[in-house]
DNA sequence: CCACGATCCTGCTAGC
DNA sequence: TGCTAGCAGGATCGTG
């Protein structure tokens, strides 16, 4: 659910309620499938009593920096919110972890399907390796044309997934790839290495002011996103493209059906008039023999 | 290297 | 009204 946009606001959120505070006990772990690499207890040890030093977002995943280099990582995937409560607040359905801090503020992690994941990393050398094997550059940290060229250059796949790649860039998913691919007037499908020059102008351009704009608006909330403080986005209204495909909504800049496709079992919303397919290259002897 | 399908889960809704 | 198939903002793994 939470792509870059509701992870940054998030964590702004987090951070203003919760850095400085000392984690009291860490409770509430229903589903042990949601530590890949810890458990309740060996949280609750390795975490008590340390305070909480800053929270930062790289990519989806939120960090949260504890006294003496713990680090958690949390991870939201599809249905994952995270809550800043007090404590005599009844517990939200589907709460699989409490991190207890002074004062009664709890941290919740509340996710109905299950799919988020928390990692504890014991040092920064440890957090580093985990990164550097998932995610690619950030898209608001200097992402020019000719830094995007850079990251095409040599890549084959289709545009749509590469931007679904969180190795080529950190932090879009299907809501922000689609709005962005129409920002830009480029069809999902169009092979990565055939963009022309002022394609990918466009493109950087493009997935700057969409993800900047979604930020400004705390995050899209379509469903169940909500941020910190339980509060909704407000990008949802500003959406160009996402989710205008299903009932064939007309493009806003041409007035053209919208219409979806499938990719990577996701699906895609486009007009097919500003997003207009590659032309069907001519085909062409092949004069050099592969080797 | 790249595409695709299956998988992990629950909740919602369109359609019958 | 009630049931069910299909879909949902993500990511990983195996296969071809």
């Amino acid at each position: 659910m939470p792509e870059l946009p509701e992870v940054e606001t998030t964590a702004r959120g987090m951070r203003s309620r919760l850095v400085g505070l000392r984690l009291m006990r860490v409770g509430g772990v229903d589903w042990p499938r949601m530590l890949p690499n810890s458990s309740g207890p060996e949280l609750d040890a390795e975490l008590r009593g340390r305070r909480l030093e800053d929270v930062e977002r790289r990519g989806k995943y939120l960090l949260l920096r504890f006294e003496h280099g713990v680090i958690l990582g949390l991870h939201r995937k599809m249905s994952g919110n995270l809550l800043v409560r007090a404590a005599d607040e009844p517990l939200e359905l589907h709460t699989h972890l409490v991190l207890s801090f002074e004062h009664d503020t709890e941290l919740r992690f509340v996710d109905p399907r299950k799919f988020g994941r928390v990692y504890l990393f014991h040092e920064q050398g440890a957090l580093d390796v985990f990164v550097g094997e998932r995610l690619g550059p950030e898209p608001l940290e200097g992402l020019t044309a000719d830094r995007l060229a850079g990251l095409l250059r040599g890549r084959r796949g289709r545009i749509k997934s590469l931007l679904l790649d969180q190795r080529f860039l950190a932090g879009i998913g299907n809501i922000y790839a689609d709005e962005a691919l129409w920002q830009a007037g480029i069809h999902p499908l169009r092979a990565a290495d055939m963009l022309s020059r002022a394609e990918i102008a466009r493109l950087a351009s493009s997935i700057r002011l969409v993800l900047g704009k979604a930020i400004e608006r705390r995050g899209t909330s379509f469903s169940s996103y909500r941020d910190a403080e339980g509060l909704e986005g407000e990008n949802q209204a500003f959406l160009q493209a996402y989710g205008r495909g299903r009932t064939g909504q007309p493009c806003l800049r041409c007035g053209s059906a919208f219409q979806t496709l499938t990719l990577g079992q996701r699906t895609s919303h486009y007009c097919p008039r500003c997003q207009p397919a590659a032309r069907r290259r001519r085909a062409v002897s092949r004069t050099s023999p592969r080797t």
